[in-house]
DNA sequence: GCCAACGTTGGC
DNA sequence: GCCAACGTTGGC
């Protein structure tokens, strides 16, 4: 199964919001670009991804699971674009910061330090496992 | 608050 | 179809 890693500014929706949603989760709109758009789409029910809080707190700070795939985003007017729902799964022990994964070599290659700016990526199993292992999980 | 990186728009 | 201008994202 695929792993990803979703990106929020927790002024706008915080993984604390996403847990208060509980086990019926929430949907997840507002993706605007088209890469993240492809990756929303390849998403498939009870896979996992990373919730990550952008901007103030830059940190991986939980998991989510998807709940409902690819749907259309009804908030979008143009129609190309989707939305996936999700519920949290999973707080980590200890948030793990941008700077802790910049530092890890092994991640280097992470979407999050390579294309900074995509809102929606995927993360490959062995980035999964290392993360994981350094947010105490 | 600044600015670099990137995506999108629009004139030609 | 190219590319300059502009807007947005997100790290610092």
């Amino acid at each position: 199964m695929a792993h990803w890693l979703m990106k929020s500014e927790p002024s706008t929706w915080s993984w604390a919001q996403q847990v208060e949603a509980g086990a019926k989760g929430t949907f997840w709109n507002g993706v605007r670009n088209h890469q993240a758009k492809l990756n929303l789409m390849a998403m498939r029910k009870g896979e996992t991804a990373f919730f990550y809080h952008s901007n103030e707190d830059r940190a991986v700070v939980g998991i989510v699971e998807i709940i409902k795939t690819f749907y259309p985003d009804p908030t979008d007017e143009s129609g190309k674009f989707g939305m996936v729902d999700v519920r949290a799964k999973k707080a980590l022990v200890k948030p793990v910061p941008l700077a802790a994964i910049k530092a890890e070599p092994k991640l280097a290659k992470m979407a999050l330090v390579t294309n900074s700016r995509l809102s929606v990526q995927p993360v490959t199993d062995d980035e999964w496992r290392i993360v994981c292992a350094m947010g105490g999980l």
